[in-house]
RNA sequence: GGUCAGUUCGUCUAGUGGCUAGGACACAAGGUUUUCAUCCUUGCAACAGGGGUUCGAUUCCCCUACUGACUACCA
């Protein structure tokens, strides 16, 4: 047999934002394509008219963008053989291969409405329509031909349903799970054309995308898994089966509390992104945070995300792309599914965020900077950075800690003032600025030295003048070491914060 | 209800017919520090249960329990 190219697609409904679930299978398709010189291709699947959501296409080209998740062929990618990647704009190819399982009683048409249907279902416990029960039904199996051909003529609405012949033990080999075995009375004749649309169904579009686009591997969520075998029948009975695309279903992406799939819910309840970027539904209007948005590095998304039901088997937890696409492999993804666990994504970014340079950090702050129209001089926020950037996770968290180099305190942590603030503060504090205005060059160590010394030859102790000389300068008892910021700020700022805290404070 | 699948520290996971069951996140303690973080060190903590097979099972088989997905003219 030839050895197929490796092409392999990823194929969303465009009702909504991209999940973050949709992201790793994308992800993983990528990473497998890569991995063998392949091809990644980028589908939509919108035959469910009624769900489609103006927008959904493009966020998601736009996050595949931002994640650095590039695709070869797809809707976003011009090409000059007219081909589509909207199902939507597919559907004369759907209709001849609809045809061609009627023409070859592989699938038949059915006239029961919805309604109809729903009646059943609620009479007959389990109802399902398969070959036990169709001949109860309205269709071209149950009706003569002249009956049928009659209601047709009338114009009378109908779907095509596939024919699952009974008894039959359907295989699947998977790639993850291995060997499942499902007979096939337990399915059921789905319906492959919708009367509703005109549109075929997911599972008639899916099957012949993926044979014409001549896809090799379906790798997609395991919430397809159950339909699977009903695949592998589509395929045979359009005598496809020789060159039917490999299997994977990748465990799911389970809610951080309790079980069950992860939702956009969990997200919002939990308060954690679910999305790569910013969503406003078109629809409600409420807006969804993003990774992006909330701080996040795309390399830390995708090292967190590849580890989410994948490993390498070694100890290492760090990833580059490249690394992930030179050690990727199917067979290493676990079967079970994984909890979304928030804290360790976190923890990714930091580690990213610290591997980041100066020049870096300081180009993903500006636009924070700019918002609150801040233009500081560039060694001085160089400077400022390589102070900070060990304390933090985000990049929206630098704001956080370098504010009070742009804004001096105005208000002071009553809980600090309180504790550390004595009668005679006011007084060393006034002794130190004046002991600085002389210390020059003025550099952390010599400031450290003066102040120290202070302490020393008026038998304090460095807790008692430190904490306050830090109220002055930041406000709070927080922030990096208190000489180096006294150092950046500069004297004369310095002097300002001690006299403008005293003035504060003391009266 | 039915079908299919899954089950190792709280979480993500490694692992083998015989190991002190390994790592990471989280958590805790200690160290560093003038503070808050970072950082470093240490610690805590797991093979769902029951039967087999076997000299020996976390590992192989069966059953049970639990969990999940699917069960639409949605994907």
């Amino acid at each position: 047999m030839m050895v197929k190219e490796v092409r392999v697609r990823f194929a969303p409904s465009p009702t909504g934002a991209l999940h973050i679930g949709g992201v790793r299978t994308a992800l993983y398709n990528y990473l497998f394509a890569k991995q063998h010189g392949g091809k990644l291709i980028l589908r939509i699947e919108d035959t469910d008219s009624t769900r489609f959501v103006k927008g959904a296409e493009q966020y998601i080209v736009d996050s595949f963008a931002w994640l650095g998740i590039p695709f070869d062929e797809g809707v976003h990618i011009p090409n000059n053989q007219g081909i589509s990647y909207r199902q939507s704009e597919r559907k004369p190819l759907y209709k001849q291969y609809a045809d061609f399982l009627l023409e070859n009683n592989k699938a038949y048409i059915a006239f029961d409405t919805p309604q109809e249907i729903e009646e059943k279902r609620k009479q007959i416990p389990n109802f399902q329509y398969d070959a036990s029960t169709r001949g109860g039904m309205k269709n071209s199996l149950s009706l003569s031909q002249a009956e049928t051909q009659g209601l047709l003529n009338k114009g009378c609405q109908y779907v095509v349903r596939i024919k699952i012949e009974p008894n039959e033990e359907v295989e699947v080999f998977d790639q993850i799970y291995g060997k499942v075995v499902v007979n096939s009375s337990v399915l059921d004749d789905k319906v492959l054309w919708k009367s509703v649309d005109g549109l075929p169904t997911y599972h008639l579009a899916n099957i012949v995308d993926d044979h014409l686009m001549q896809i090799s591997h379906v790798i997609r969520g395991a919430e397809w898994l159950p339909s699977a075998p009903l695949h592998v029948l589509l395929y045979r009975y359009l005598g496809w089966e020789n060159s039917m695309p490999q299997f994977a279903h990748l465990p799911l992406i389970l809610k951080p509390d309790g079980n069950g799939k992860l939702s956009k819910r969990d997200g919002d309840r939990l308060g954690f992104p679910v999305f790569p970027l910013q969503w406003t539904d078109p629809v409600t209007g409420s807006v969804s945070n993003g990774y992006k948005e909330q701080g996040y590095l795309p390399e830390a998304v995708i090292n967190f995300l590849a580890l989410l039901g994948w490993n390498a088997g070694t100890e290492q937890e760090i990833f580059s792309m490249e690394e992930l696409i030179a050690d990727f492999s199917l067979e290493r993804v676990s079967k079970s599914g994984a909890k979304f666990d928030i804290e360790k994504a976190k923890w990714f970014n930091h580690k990213y965020l610290q591997q980041k340079t100066t020049e870096q950090i300081a180009a993903l702050f500006a636009p924070i900077l700019q918002e609150k129209q801040i233009e500081p001089p560039k060694d001085y926020l160089y400077k400022i950075i390589d102070l900070v950037k060990e304390r933090i996770t985000f990049i929206n968290d630098l704001w956080e800690e370098s504010a009070f180099f742009f804004v001096a305190p105005d208000s002071y942590d009553q809980s600090v003032v309180k504790k550390r603030w004595k009668e005679d503060t006011a007084t060393h504090l006034t002794a130190i600025d004046n002991i600085l205005k002389r210390i020059s060059p003025f550099e952390r160590d010599a400031l450290h030295d003066a102040v120290a010394e202070y302490i020393t030859q008026n038998s304090l102790n460095m807790g008692q003048i430190m904490n306050c000389l830090r109220l002055c300068m930041v406000g709070k008892a927080k922030g990096p070491d208190l000489f180096e910021i006294i150092a950046l700020l500069g004297q004369p700022q310095a002097s300002k914060r001690i006299i403008h805290a005293i003035k504060t404070i003391s009266t």
